[in-house]
DNA sequence: GCAAATTGTTTCGCTTCCGTTTCAGTCTGC
DNA sequence: GCAGACTGAAACGGAAGCGAAACAATTTGC
């Protein structure tokens, strides 16, 4: 892959995702979702600020609007009460695999 | 390529991005600073939104926000004062370029 | 038992974004 | 020449984001 290919391919996944009206996810709330959905659980704040080197508040503020779309959803940790362990929905998967048949059909429609 | 590496590759390339601090960008702004840099120009607000299916508000502020990182420019049209032909920039160019890099060299560390 | 450490959230003041509506400036048609 | 169309920006109230700091709740270490 070159990197104008790579580009062409980026640039039409994020239009079509644009004018499908999908929720407009910022560049580090996809990469948190996509790191819920891709890497092994349990996911933990700490973890994904650490994953990602942002600040905590960052992943929390992430989560509420997340959760607010049912991308994800959080529960207490039963054995350490100070965790919080962020947990895939239907609704999530569901979007993420979409995401990714997405990117495979733009994959194949572009110009060799 | 299939979705799961679709997604992997996506999600590396979110991570590297957000990792070195790249600036925040939805994904309408990285749709729409995409398609200024691959699409032929000259590039207008009104095509600009009736290519992304949003307001011309949206194109207006996007362009504020990634004016002030200089990552495009506006200039009014001189044959039509009605006009603001949006304009690519050095370093938006550089921004560009690194990024289309960056997804080259994900996709080489990606396993088959 | 209790200070210290750890986790995730909240608060602060500020910036940015949203959709909708309104506006100023410019062109077009007649 | 002038009404109407068109373009991009501004105004509005509201929602959401930011970094930094402070916070409650919980666990750990001694």
């Amino acid at each position: 892959m070159r990197p104008s290919q790579a580009l062409r391919l980026w640039q039409q996944v994020l239009l079509s995702q644009v004018r499908e009206g999908a929720p407009d996810l910022t560049m580090r709330q996809t990469a948190i979702l996509l790191t819920i959905y891709l890497d092994p659980p349990p996911h933990t704040v700490r973890g994904l600020a650490a994953r990602l080197n942002v600040t905590k508040p960052v992943i929390t503020r992430a989560l509420d609007t997340m959760g607010a779309l049912k991308l994800v959803s959080r529960h207490r940790d039963e054995l350490d009460k100070r965790n919080v362990l962020i947990r895939r929905t239907v609704e999530g998967a569901l979007f993420v695999e979409r995401f990714g048949d997405g990117i495979v059909a733009r994959a194949h429609e572009l110009p060799i």
